[in-house]
DNA sequence: AGCACGCCGACT
DNA sequence: GTCGGCGTGCTC
């Protein structure tokens, strides 16, 4: 970076969160007198008619603009850029390979209260805990102040500090009764945290003892570790991939470093964080969208400065800034979350490997299904595979079973046979797990009568009955209204729900096993902050039977005492247009399945279909996964999909289905000519799989290629221009490149 | 993205 | 005669 020496004609060339591709030149702050200013600072600008925060890009001698137009920089926010050489090097390649403005994508990488300009310190909040006195007071001398003495009972069963946000999730008027409790020096404000920051021993418990695939598989972590490399950890449900990050990890900081631990969503964090504290005696880091800001922010900060050495996070924290870099770690790579599905598009996972490269440090990448790109990615050699093939312990695998129902009885979606089932297991005294994923009561309310069925006004999609709360509802908008009796249509005939969802399945469970304890989980029955983990201990202190679930099921959460799942609808995934649809299905399947016979008890998968004989069905069942994703490997190559070419979609949405549509042909005209001689295919324009979604018609503009460069080369000329055909503007558009789904 | 400027309908 | 609808154009 350039020295600052005397002038104020220096141009300071910043980025500035608004989605627009150029950068805005301004001149050097007043007061700037000297050097050290470095790209990634934070600066407070004039930016049209009011004020911005932007980030430092580059110091330059001159500018293209005319100087009198030329505004003066205000402040200077930060003594120091929070940013790295490094960590911008990945956020300009991010920027370019996602042909995002830069702006934007600088401004994601940090916390929200330091995009706006907020002061860069570890705000810590307050703790507040029981005095000796608290402790032996009686709270049923409070009965007169029933607020004082509800507090004090939660102080006393927690037996632990309570932070404000803690406290606030108890009461969100806490503070009369706090103040009211320290004035009678029943509670204080809690010691500062006093966890160790680098204890005696790194460890805390006794590390598990590691069989021979796993012992090679951390060997080999080891051994690469201060380079970068990839390696995918492919391991079976309970083969003890978590294990083998906690050996790697331990290595990491003994060698005075951090890791850093991707998740892909916060459903499965309490579980592994959990496992995490037991182990290490280092501080560590937690962030995900749960989160307050103000805990973001202080996660961010103490991995910029050193201060903590493991961040546990979600997609978002992959920017977070690292002072010591040693290990990025992904767990569940496969999972689609790690794809941004809104603005700023970018794969977690794949940053995460260019991270890796920029920091040159291994990047570990963990799945009991990996996703095809990695495999391939193996099979060219620019991942190393470490594969976990036995269960660890003395666990056995569940055995699969498909359940031909063509023709058969069925209660509500459930078989005879499986219902026999599920008896059988009760009887033991074991849980069974239902999976469904399709939440409400039934998809459709369709008219015996007249076939009327309720459709959503602005989408291409049915209302969805859910008969708890008596409403009908649209699952691709905000909308809902009253569940309805009569037939608007015909006014006659009887309204009927059509096809199942899980609250259908538990209606007719209740009936089934009245005398067991059913639970539905799925995000109605989730909705209350901490319901999930309320649930998920009922049912680990063995007092659920049966539990009923959607997608959230199949995600990490270990039930030991499950024997049974069952798949009720394995078909409706087999059907779909999406060539990414078999292996989603084959990675749910196989995670679903991991829910079963984790202790000691052998498990059993029942898939119930109407298409035994379908080959991906077949090759799960007599062979695994990783014979599946060779097979959908191969097919994909033939069909010259992902991952052996490259995709970037063109979506485009407006209220008149004519301009999403125009503006997309106006794009096919203008990249012709780069389209002939490059590798280029342009499919469509064609309406989107839901054409009408939210009141919006969308339209979408598939480009394919076996070269990836090409691709980008095409967006990077032609980007400009379609920013400014006439249509870009009266359009609701983005680019996604590398998009995981085509909807 | 915000925010202002700018030309056409229902109102004190 | 105005207030204000949101179309379109710009931000160094």
């Amino acid at each position: 970076m350039a020295k600052l020496g005397n002038g104020n004609n220096l141009i300071f060339r910043v980025a500035v969160s608004v989605p627009v591709y150029r950068l805005f030149d301004y001149l050097a702050p007043d007061n700037c007198g000297h050097d050290n200013i470095k790209a990634g600072t934070r600066l407070e600008i004039p930016f049209g008619k009011g004020k911005k925060i932007a980030f430092l890009v580059e110091i330059a001698s001159h500018s293209e603009i005319d100087i009198v137009k030329l505004k003066r920089v205000t402040r200077i926010l930060d003594e120091k850029s929070l940013l790295r050489a490094k960590d911008l090097r990945l956020l300009h390649w991010a920027s370019g390979y996602y042909h995002h403005p830069l702006g934007e994508v600088i401004s994601a990488a940090f916390p929200v209260a330091l995009r706006q300009g907020k002061p860069a310190v570890v705000q810590t909040e307050k703790y507040y805990s029981l005095t000796q006195w608290g402790q032996a007071t009686d709270s049923n001398q409070f009965n007169r102040a029933r607020k004082q003495k509800s507090l004090l009972e939660k102080f006393q069963q927690d037996q632990l500090p309570l932070s404000e946000t803690g406290l606030s999730d108890w009461n969100k008027n806490w503070r009369p009764a706090v103040r009211l409790l320290m004035d009678k020096q029943l509670i204080q404000i809690a010691q500062p945290d006093s966890r160790v920051k680098f204890a005696e021993s790194l460890v805390r418990e006794d590390v598990l003892q590691l069989n021979t695939q796993q012992q090679s598989a951390v060997d080999a972590i080891k051994e690469g570790l201060g380079l970068f490399g990839v390696f995918l950890l492919e391991g079976i449900t309970g083969s003890g991939k978590t294990e083998v990050y906690l050996q790697v990890i331990r290595s990491v900081l003994e060698r005075g470093q951090q890791v850093l631990i991707l998740l892909p969503e916060i459903t499965l964090t309490p579980q592994l964080e959990e496992r995490f504290r037991q182990r290490f005696a280092v501080s560590q880091c937690l962030s995900h969208s749960k989160l307050t800001d103000r805990e973001r922010q202080t996660a961010w900060l103490k991995m910029q400065q050193g201060e903590c050495s493991i961040l546990l996070g979600t997609r978002s924290a992959l920017f977070t800034p690292l002072r010591n870099p040693g290990l990025i770690i992904l767990d569940e790579e496969h999972d689609v979350s790690f794809k941004q599905q809104e603005g700023f598009r970018f794969s977690a996972r794949d940053v995460a490997v260019v991270r890796g490269k920029i920091l040159n440090i291994p990047v570990l990448l963990g799945s009991a299904t990996p996703s095809l790109e990695s495999l391939h990615n193996v099979d060219k050699k620019h991942y190393r595979l470490l594969h976990l093939p036995e269960r660890a312990g003395n666990a056995i695998e569940p055995v699969l079973q498909l359940l031909d129902i063509r023709n058969k009885q069925m209660q509500e979606g459930l078989s005879e046979q499986l219902i026999e089932e599920i008896k059988i297991t009760l009887a033991k005294n074991e849980q069974v797990l239902l999976f469904l994923n399709r939440r409400g009561f039934a998809p459709t309310l369709i008219c015996h009568g007249c076939g009327w069925a309720a459709r959503c006004l602005r989408c291409d999609a049915n209302l969805v009955i859910h008969y708890v709360d008596r409403m009908l509802r649209c699952h691709h908008c905000a909308r809902e209204q009253r569940l309805i009796n009569q037939c608007p249509a015909c006014k006659t005939g009887e309204l009927t729900p059509l096809g199942l969802g899980t609250e259908r399945v538990e209606k007719v469970l209740n009936e089934l096993f009245a005398d067991k304890s059913i639970i539905r989980l799925d995000r109605d029955s989730t909705q209350r902050k901490g319901s999930l983990e309320g649930y998920l201990k009922q049912i680990n202190e063995g007092k659920v039977d049966i539990i009923l679930g959607t997608q959230m099921l199949s995600k990490g959460h270990h039930f030991p005492n499950v024997t049974l799942v069952s798949i009720l609808d394995v078909d409706s995934g087999l059907f779909s247009i999406d060539f990414r649809a078999a292996e989603k299905l084959a990675q749910m399947i196989v995670q679903v399945s991991g829910r079963a016979g984790r202790a000691d008890k052998p498990g059993k998968v029942i898939m119930q279909t109407r298409k035994p004989e379908h080959p991906l069905l077949t090759t799960l069942l007599n062979q695994d996964y990783s014979s599946f994703a060779k097979a959908a490997l191969a097919e994909r190559k033939e069909a010259g999909l992902p991952p052996f070419s490259y995709q970037a979609l063109l979506r485009a949405q407006a209220v008149d289905a004519q301009m999403p549509l125009a503006f997309l042909q106006a794009i096919v005209e203008l990249v012709r000519p780069y389209n002939n001689k490059a590798h280029i295919q342009v499919l469509g324009p064609v309406a989107a799989p839901m054409a009408r979604r939210a009141g919006l018609y969308r339209f979408q503009l598939l480009f394919q290629s076996t070269k990836r460069r090409e691709l980008h080369k095409l967006f990077d000329e032609a980007l400009p221009e379609i920013e400014k055909l006439k249509y870009a503007k009266k359009v609701r558009w983005s680019l996604d490149v590398d998009p995981v789904d085509l909807y």
